[in-house]
RNA sequence: GGAGCUGUGGUGUAGAGGCCUAACAUGCCUGCCUGUCACGCAGGAGAUCGCGAGUUCGAAUCUCGUCAGCUCCGCCA
């Protein structure tokens, strides 16, 4: 690049510079050789231009241009002329005007790249991951990328603009119980022990509350040691704040504006605001999920009371156990084969639920083979329940609540789904409130924290801490996305007495509490405000901004399902010297050579 | 820990016991071509069908195992 300097990226150039003598850079995204005339149509992050190389022009810049191959790096020298009006290229933005080069240097050459660097691309992810850097030359990829840089610039100076200080909390700090698995990092110089990578910030940005810094925040990598999925990651960002001196009310209000702030000038989509509301048990009740999709109606509908006095000893077992018998309209699937409603009872079987009845709506009439076992009016109980029409399908889960709202939850997304019934331009966001504090958990025999140990329950409700953990309810809140968990929060646990309640019902000795966080409990001692605050999944919030389907797609360098990298190799092996440093030996028994 | 799907030239696919000496598209290489933009035309190279066992006279094809990627359950906010 001696003697030359980049003047524009390419997509900057429009018929306004015509006649302008350039200097682009970029890479070669194809190249059109016509013998006597090449095209090359040069790529840099912002789009693609169209470069002519002519003997016409300069012969040497078209010696040099008859070797250049796709990916080669280069600088162009040419002026900006305005193509004839049938030569014009309306797909592309630079289509109206063409650089004729003469002066190419080729400042780097290119392998054949293993796959092609364009839009549409369905090649294996194994490939894409183990060339990653190609894979994010893809302007999708671009795009994906500089969306997600929005995102974070927008919600920065939201924030910044109401206040908040950005503060940076540590990545090495301490393991605690309660939670997902930890990542650890030995400690070299503490033989045997082992620092934690955060979870998320919780306890320092609780802690910043207390040293008065009123409003913080952080876009900040999180690490969690669990399973993967499409729109879970070993490590990933969360957007975190936590304020001072504020109720549930100000912390939804303060994030519905700066979810529609950010949905606006990242992405230019504008979100309506505020969003609706559903306490938990609504949304289980109606949705069957805690996370519910609202862009589609098919509720659940209840129909314990009437099975459980009804002859079908399925049903009414259930019911008489304590169960629950509920059901789901398929609205205009009737016509569903037998194998489509063997493969929904299938799907069903998946979430734990042991069959799938049905009902079949037809200009007759229903028609089921489980209707034998109901009374007239038991019929018409259910049929009016679901506003039943001929040509509607009606399903039933009797199980236990938890499995009957998995199952059913689940199933009414797969119809929707199966029935397109999901438009994929809305963002139907919504809030759900009112979590139960804990939950019973059978495998550990204990009470554990839905949200987190910090959350705060409801004033009136921490009475039944003792009696009746089960109805307590927390001040928490999740924010949802088109059916994706995109954030949530509480206000928290602001003096030591409650929190050591809340200790005491995780089970946790006070002998442990005050080993694990009895640094947070002597701060609450110190004159602590009441405070509370929320996290959002940056990687899933842009992955749904951009209409992917995995937040892989919107993180530059992600993981593999088994938590590995492609192109890098990490995690690997370390040498014997690096354990003995650690004062670690590996156990034989998993560990491959 | 479990269930399912996928694995065939560089890439995307076809082939589903013998017609395979593995096909098609694209990419790649060579030549021709001064208005293409997925340029075109002609020719060429390139695959022990993920890996390992087994069944069979015969396996890309069937069986078992294994590895990798993906989706999901469990796990995880």
């Amino acid at each position: 690049m001696q003697g030359i300097k980049r003047t524009h990226m390419v997509t900057e150039l429009s018929s306004a510079n015509v006649g302008e003598r350039v200097v682009l850079t970029g890479w070669v995204n194809t190249r059109r050789d016509h013998g006597g005339l090449i095209f090359v149509d040069l790529r840099d992050r912002s789009g693609l231009i169209q470069l002519v190389f002519s003997p016409d022009a300069d012969t040497e810049a078209f010696a040099k241009a008859e070797k250049v191959r796709s990916e080669y790096v280069l600088a162009a020298v040419g002026e900006i002329r305005r193509r004839s009006e049938e030569t014009i290229n309306p797909k592309l933005k630079t289509g109206e005007i063409e650089v004729t080069v003469c002066e190419l240097r080729v400042l780097n050459k290119a392998k054949t790249p293993p796959f092609y660097i364009e839009e549409d691309t369905d090649v294996d992810e194994n490939i894409r991951l183990r060339y990653r850097y190609l894979d994010l030359r893809r302007p999708d990829m671009q795009e994906n990328i500089m969306l997600r840089y929005k995102v974070t610039r927008a919600a920065r100076n939201f924030l910044d603009r109401k206040g908040f200080l950005e503060i940076e909390t540590p990545m090495l700090t301490g393991s605690t119980p309660e939670g997902a698995r930890d990542y650890l990092v030995p400690s070299r110089v503490n033989p045997g022990k082992f620092y934690a990578l955060p979870q998320s910030p919780q306890l320092f940005k609780q802690i910043l509350m207390v040293s008065g810094f009123d409003r913080y925040f952080q876009i900040v990598r999180c690490f969690r040691d669990e399973d993967l999925r499409a729109d879970r990651q070993p490590e990933f960002t969360q957007i975190d704040m936590e304020m001072s001196f504020v109720e549930v009310e100000d912390v939804l209000n303060l994030m519905e504006e700066m979810i529609a702030d950010t949905f606006k000038e990242a992405a230019g989509i504008d979100i309506e605001t505020p969003f609706p509301r559903f306490t938990y048990k609504e949304a289980m009740d109606r949705f069957g999920s805690d996370k519910p999709d609202l862009r589609f109606g098919m509720e659940l509908k209840d129909f314990t009371e009437t099975a459980a006095n009804s002859d079908f000893k399925v049903f009414a077992g259930v019911a008489a156990s304590g169960g629950q018998v509920k059901g789901i309209n398929a609205k205009g699937c009737a016509d569903f084969s037998r194998k489509e409603i063997d493969d929904l009872t299938n799907f069903a079987a998946i979430y734990g639920a042991k069959g799938l009845a049905y009902i079949v709506v037809t200009d007759e009439g229903p028609k089921s083979p489980i209707l034998k076992f109901f009374k007239e009016e038991e019929i018409k109980a259910i049929m009016d329940g679901f506003e039943a029409e001929p040509g509607d399908l009606l399903f039933f889960v009797a199980d236990k609540p938890s499995i009957v709202a998995n199952s059913l939850g689940a199933l009414r997304v797969e119809l929707a789904r199966k029935k397109k019934l999901i438009d994929p331009d809305v963002f139907k966001f919504a809030w759900v409130v009112e979590f139960p504090l804990v939950e019973y958990d059978d495998e550990e025999r204990r009470w554990v924290a839905i949200h987190h140990p910090f959350t705060s329950p409801f004033e009136d409700d921490i009475q039944f801490m003792d009696t009746e953990p089960a109805k307590v309810r927390a001040r928490a809140y999740d924010i949802v996305l088109n059916g994706v968990e995109l954030g949530g929060g509480s206000i928290r646990i602001h003096n030591r007495e409650v929190q050591e309640k809340m200790f005491a019902l995780l089970g946790m000795s006070r002998e442990e509490a005050v080993e694990k966080f009895g640094f947070m409990l002597e701060a609450f001692e110190y004159g602590t405000p009441p405070h509370g605050g929320i996290a959002f999944g940056l990687d899933r919030l842009v992955m749904l901004m951009a209409q992917k389907d995995t937040i892989r797609d919107v993180i530059p360098f992600p993981k593999t399902q088994s938590a590995t990298d492609l192109m890098t190799h990490a995690p690997s092996e370390v040498t014997l010297r690096q354990l003995q440093e650690l004062h670690i030996k590996i156990s034989t028994a998993k560990a491959k050579k």
